[in-house]
DNA sequence: GGTTCAAATCGGTCATACCATTCTTCCTGT
DNA sequence: ACAGGAAGAATGGTATGACCGATTTGAACC
């Protein structure tokens, strides 16, 4: 968390290409690629980093502001702005995605899909490649889930995990990145599937699948159960959407119609 | 493309939860979802806007500025601000994923192997529902790039709009954009690859075997085919960059044409 | 009717001031 | 001497106002 050289930052080339704040914004981004900028490192006050670069403060802060809206810097008031510091799994912000969603008015049917290749590909790596401890927790997880027949929320808390587990297990923090990125959109509408079905055990025991066969380090099989799973999943929420329960979010109308879903 | 009509913009409420931009993109992001801002769409002056919400102008445009490095606003100078219009198929911007990539250090391994899985997925997809034209399209890419064996860039060409033609036979559009996103970032160490590829004929044989099993609607063999040759085209980028470990060139970022791969 | 040019429009940038939150430091009281 | 808290400094957030440059638009002119 140590401030920085502040002679990394260099003036802005006033016989530049675009705009001036897209030039601040290359030359942040340069800077992070270059390795002069790590994560958890925090910038210079605004003040002081729009004179070195020669720039006004609020040219400044909209190139912060872009960088921070991809998630790779992060402002906070009176404290200072960050590079974002990876404690857990990198992770992509789902909101770009969202708002594509409903931009183009992708249907739930893609979403789910785009999952299921997502979830099946990582485990099949899973599979190759997890470790004892990674399946050990995997295990647990799913011990957890049986654990928890009678409480849906506890329940989808071990799911979660699980499929993060596995994801993390894949060796593969893009295809990890990506997949928590769809993951994340759908999770809204899994909470409200899991708290009415009726069959958590039958979702366990396909969730024990997984895990068997990436214990056994098969990963067709790993790839065709997380599959099943998964297809299962989305037959439960698309009976749970026919049912007239409206609990969308939303209202208005339009439209929708066909096959909409708000994201 | 119209003007909105002013009244759908409603003031900001003073006993706002986050931030006075936050609650500016909220709200915009909700109006998307919500269907009052379609692509296409030009937003109200900023000087307009800013007065109906009901915050200034350096907020207002904080928050446009947000949803602009998301790739959703497009502001161009004397012209307005403009709900991004759908010409191709749609593209999240790459620039994020490769911020993330240089910040925790994604191997390119990684990156092949994701854009691997992506390239399975929709190339099984295609096969199951590729229309005529679109084989008849990817037909002609092969040919295309049979007959470019000597011109290395006119190949890569065909290659390029290969791959795109079997996403979008896939059906899906979020894989679709996601294969993008990935194969971007890969697109400037293809070009060096396939500059110097001595064997450009086998390649275009191995795209061949791709189209041919999605003629066949074999979704299994469209699989193993893409495999086989983005297994081989990381083969082919190993050898030549055995000395450096860099990748991630620096690129235009921004999003920009509808194609998503800049050429 | 087509072309050209000037005015209006609109986003981009800058300067400045003040507010809200957070951090730091020093003072106070035990 | 030490712990707690309060005052001040540091820093990002917001607001106002102005000017510039690119784009669009429309009217005058050929």
């Amino acid at each position: 968390m140590t401030d920085l050289n502040p002679d990394i930052f260099k003036h802005i080339d006033p016989e530049r290409r675009g705009t001036t704040s897209e030039e601040v914004i290359a030359q942040l981004r340069e800077m992070i690629h270059r390795g002069d900028l790590r994560p958890g490192d925090r910038l210079p006050p605004e003040r002081d980093l729009a004179k070195m670069l020669g720039v006004s403060r609020p040219t400044l802060r909209a190139g912060i502001r872009s960088l921070a809206a991809v998630g790779v810097l992060q402002s906070r008031q009176g404290a200072g702005t960050f590079v974002v510091k990876a404690d857990g799994p990198p992770s992509l912000d789902s909101s770009p995605l969202r708002l594509m969603a409903s931009l183009h008015g992708f249907t739930s049917a893609e979403m789910f899909e785009a999952r299921q290749a997502l979830e099946m590909a990582v485990a099949g790596l899973a599979a190759e490649r997890a470790t004892g401890d990674q399946m050990a927790t995997m295990a647990e997880e799913v011990a957890g889930m049986f654990a928890s027949l009678d409480d849906p929320e506890q329940f989808l808390v071990h799911d979660v995990r699980f499929h993060q587990t596995v994801a993390a297990a894949s060796g593969n923090r893009i295809l990890t990145s990506l997949m928590n990125m769809v993951a994340t959109i759908l999770f809204d509408t899994r909470i409200k599937t899991v708290k009415r079905a009726t069959d958590l055990r039958e979702s366990a025991e396909m969730h024990r699948h997984v895990y068997r066969a990436i214990r056994e380090h098969d990963p067709e099989a790993a790839r065709l159960a997380m599959s099943a799973h998964l297809s299962k999943a989305q037959m439960a929420w698309e009976a749970e959407a026919d049912a007239p329960e409206g609990l969308l979010p939303e209202g208005n109308g339009s439209n929708g119609n066909g096959a909409g879903f708000s994201l």
